[in-house]
DNA sequence: TTCTCGCCGTAC
DNA sequence: GACGTACGGCGAGAAT
């Protein structure tokens, strides 16, 4: 007996007809046709799989003429014959379904539907629920309190509430409305003219067909002749319509009970069929599969009948667990989804392929999948989970939806609890050291380097493996990693207020991009090319002989062999340096290092930047749209890449003109917020030192008030010599530079750097006791922290290498500064992300560079944006010395800097 | 021929 | 060996 379980019964002509369509060509190599018994078998699976219990009756209509064919000679007679391939497929689709447990129902003389309708009010009549699966909607008059139709074609099922709102008439009215609009379909004349609509209206006016009759006469216009015209015929219709619900089966109840599955004989036939996924899910299922692992398989979705299956479950299981994978694309800025993989729990996941070059599968139409996902995707009630959510939301973004609900992104959840986890945070990384599995590697797909294909070009059935793995990667990592991070409550602040929000955040600053016009950046690149030209010429006639002039290894033999300059130091692995200091103490000996430089200089400038971004501006945005990478740098910052627009030259004044391509859109301009000194306010802040907090407060230029500290000189006699030195000091610190790091970069010696270093922390005695206080911490727990908790652990700490152990230290005290600057902006970031949404300010964030926020706005909010960001940005985190944001506007980056 | 690593230089 | 965090171009030698 089933107690509680309700009885389910299948449409099974519905689901025969749904799969052979989404599978019309698939066939074994001796040519049998499988594609509607595969799909067939793949959604009673489904369905096993969510009621592993309850009874599930398959039922089907015959080829033999019903009782409704003798009332009615037109029944039907519209309806093209069933195709010899599906044909070909009916038997052995009977005999699968048996050997899974389930029973196969038919009656010659009746429809599937009369069959149901039996079944169904016997059923209840003991006191079970009921579950018809169908998209047929004549079944609707079957629904009441106890029987719910699932309607997969429209995505949900329908209740006595939800025929109401699908049909605007009760359950026990739809004999009475399907008889009014007839059916097309089975050939069954209704009242001309009169659809849904006008049906529905009548039924609501004068409740039932028979009363409508009964006041024809009022029904005024073409359309109530209509109808009283239609009153000989409506009594067979309504007959015709009305599911019979007293059919002799000749069985109970009980016979449809779940039989155990003959897996033996199934995986014989599925064998001879070729189905080799189906074999494997099978043995999971009889729970005999040898276990790889993760070792699944993974369904892969083609029609939109199971996509409802998967999305029901979604609902049920209140989460979904997702793996996007994303192209690039010439015409949409986000690009476009080449599949997506969706799991609620660890047993199951599925691909969903959608813009693969594979004429092997049918594949969804992406709007479609959409469309239906995007109810599911907008619940803030369904929790979202997933590893690199960024990419799915600028997708998503791009298509009108907006994620919503909890988010839970593993890479995020991982980077947060620690930034340094070795082999980085992407799903592959995380199975490998949460689950001890090894994941499929992308190379053995799409192969590597030059002869790597795009993914759309990855056949389907792999692409399911690999994607369908990394998602349940994810089902089972998110747990584990969500309880790390409940554990450690200030991690989980950084997540929750930080990283999290920062995704949706960073999805619409890339989606945004910066325009960039390509004329300044091609002129300046043929002004490089010129004067490189002519510094190659000059260089080959100074050395004596044309030679490598970008190659270090063969500069170092003209200067140091064949020139016989001073051999400066060497590099980490023993080779003389050319670097730009080296060459720069080298202008003194000879003309040729000084040409290096000014060559060195044009062609960087040349192909690290005037030669590629050009070639980043998108074909129909005419922006750069780089991507921010949320996990890669240790101490929090964000890192930027395709192309970099964290490191574009500003130093020089080449450099500069670069900046000038950046430019605001027509009628708008740029809008560059930045903190002025950030870490070092930090550093004021959380080394509490009263000296370099009141220089701070006092308002003054910092580098010339610790100069006049240091030397013990009013401000005013703060010479630039001196200030130099002190900003030197200053950002050493910073870095936890050491007395020959100074001695090296202030030019000075070595004792004369180790004086100035003990003159400042005389000074600044704060400051010191915070280093060591920072260090020790750092021995102790093996992790320093920023201001918020965020984590950065240093493994070195404890090394017994001096100089490993150097590193970590030096790591020590610039971490905290340079994280705590990097979580300060990030929450400036989202709030501003917040409140440019909610305001109707023509104004979005296109840049984000360390301590830098840059902003397009319409000239004439200019004025309103400052003033509504600037509090955010200043405010957003109260510490002892004031955060000071400097604002510039301009036409382009170079004069809004 | 392709891949990996080191050097170098740009930013904050 | 010596100053933190990044990305990326280029050359050179190793691997194929």
């Amino acid at each position: 007996m089933s107690g509680s379980q309700p009885l389910i019964l299948v449409d099974g002509s519905h689901y025969l007809y749904r799969a052979f369509y989404a599978m019309p060509n698939l066939q074994t190599s001796t040519g049998q046709p499988t594609g509607a018994i595969r799909g067939v078998v793949n959604m009673l699976l489904n369905l096993m799989h969510e009621y592993t219990q309850a009874p599930i009756a398959v039922i089907f209509d015959t080829a033999k003429p019903t009782f409704r064919h003798t009332m009615f000679k037109e029944y039907k007679a519209t309806r093209p014959p069933m195709q010899d391939e599906m044909v070909q497929q009916i038997d052995l689709t009977y005999e699968a379904i048996r050997k899974l447990g389930l029973s196969v129902l038919m009656r010659d003389g009746f429809e599937a539907d009369d069959i149901i309708g039996t079944l169904a009010r016997r059923a209840e009549d003991g006191g079970q629920t009921v579950l018809i699966i169908s998209s047929d909607k004549d079944l609707a008059q079957l629904v009441n309190d106890n029987v719910v139709l699932l309607d997969s074609m429209f995505n949900r099922s329908l209740d006595r509430k939800g025929v109401i709102e699908k049909f605007e008439v009760n359950p026990e009215q739809i004999i009475d409305f399907l008889t009014l609009t007839g059916d097309t379909s089975d050939n069954i004349p209704g009242v001309d003219k009169v659809g849904p609509k006008t049906a529905a209206k009548w039924l609501g006016e004068y409740g039932s067909l028979d009363n409508i009759l009964e006041n024809k006469d009022q029904i005024k216009g073409k359309i109530g002749e209509n109808l009283r015209a239609a009153v000989a015929h409506l009594d067979l219709s309504r007959e015709l319509v009305t599911i019979k619900c007293d059919v002799e089966l000749g069985i109970e109840l009980d016979d449809l009970d779940r039989k155990p599955i003959d897996a033996e004989a199934l995986t014989e036939m599925f064998e001879e069929l070729e189905f080799r996924t189906l074999v494997r899910r099978l043995k999971e299922l009889d729970g005999t599969a040898t276990s790889k692992g993760l070792g699944s398989s993974y369904e892969i979705v083609t029609d939109p009948f199971t996509l409802n299956t998967w999305i029901d479950q979604i609902r049920q299981h209140r989460q979904i667990v997702l793996d996007t994978r994303t192209h690039r694309s010439k015409t949409a800025v986000a690009g476009g989804f080449t599949g997506i993989a969706i799991a609620t729990d660890e047993h199951r996941a599925a691909y969903i392929p959608l813009t693969h070059k594979d004429s092997e599968f049918r594949q969804l139409n992406t709007e479609t999948v959409l469309t239906a996902l995007k109810p599911v995707l907008k619940d803030a009630s369904i929790v979202k989970i997933g590893n690199g959510l960024k990419s799915t939301v600028k997708c998503l973004l791009a298509s009108g939806i907006e994620l919503k609900g909890e988010m839970w992104d593993t890479a995020l959840m991982s980077y947060v609890l620690n930034s340094s986890a070795p082999g980085g945070h992407y799903s592959s990384a995380l199975s490998s050291r949460h689950l001890q599995h090894t994941t499929i590697d992308a190379k053995t797909l799409v192969g590597s380097g030059v002869n790597q294909i795009p993914l759309v070009e990855a056949p389907i059935p792999e692409t399911a493996e690999y994607v369908g793995e990394l998602v349940s990667v994810n089902v089972r990592v998110f747990p584990i990693l969500q309880k790390q991070l409940e554990a450690l409550t200030k991690c989980s602040f950084v997540y929750s207020n930080i990283e999290c929000p920062l995704l949706t955040a960073l999805a619409r600053i890339e989606n945004n991009g910066v325009r960039l016009i390509r004329e300044p950046i091609d002129q300046l690149s043929e002004e490089l090319k010129s004067r490189a030209e002519i510094l190659t010429t000059k260089a080959y006639e100074l050395a004596g002989r044309p030679f490598g002039l970008n190659s270090p290894k063969q500069l170092q033999e003209v200067l140091y062999d064949e020139l016989g300059l001073p051999a400066p130091r060497k590099t980490r692995t023993g080779t003389r340096s050319t670097s730009e200091e080296i060459l720069r103490d080298l202008r003194s000996e000879h003309e040729l290092p000084g040409v290096v430089l000014e060559y060195r200089a044009a062609t960087k400038l040349k192909s690290t930047y005037t030669d590629q971004l050009g070639n980043y501006i998108h074909q129909t945005s005419g922006r750069v749209h780089t991507t921010y990478d949320q996990t890669n740098a240790i101490t929090g910052r964000l890192a930027s890449s395709g192309p970099n627009l964290q490191n574009i030259p500003i130093r020089t004044a080449d450099g500069r003109r670069l900046r000038e391509a950046f430019v605001a859109k027509e009628g708008s301009v740029l809008l560059a917020a930045d903190y002025s000194q950030i870490e070092l306010r930090i550093m004021a802040h959380l080394s509490g030192d009263s000296g370099l907090q009141q220089a701070f407060q006092s308002g003054r230029d910092i580098h010339r008030a610790t100069a006049s500290e240091m030397f013990s000189v009013s401000y005013d006699a703060v010479t630039d010599e001196m200030r130099r030195q002190a900003k030197g000091i200053n950002f050493g610190l910073i870095y936890g530079m050491g007395v020959f790091g100074l001695a090296q970069h202030l030019g000075i010696d070595r004792s004369m750097a180790k004086k100035f270093i003990e003159n400042y922390f005389e000074h600044y005695p704060g400051v010191l006791r915070y280093m060591d206080t920072t260090k020790e911490s750092a021995r102790e727990h093996g992790f320093v922290e920023t201001l918020f908790g965020r984590r950065i652990y240093l493994d070195d700490i404890q090394s017994s290498t001096a100089a490993r152990r150097a590193y970590a230290e030096r790591v020590s005290i610039n971490a905290p500064m340079q994280g705590t600057a990097a979580d300060i902006i990030k929450l400036a970031t989202v709030a501003i992300d917040e409140s440019l949404a909610e305001s109707t300010l023509d104004a979005r964030m296109v840049l984000h560079v360390h301590d830098e926020i840059v902003f397009e706005v319409s000239q004439a909010q200019t004025e309103a944006l400052r003033q509504s960001i600037v509090p955010v940005m200043q405010e957003i985190v109260e510490l002892d010395v004031e955060l000071v944001v400097d604002v510039g506007v301009g036409a382009n980056w170079r004069e809004a800097h």
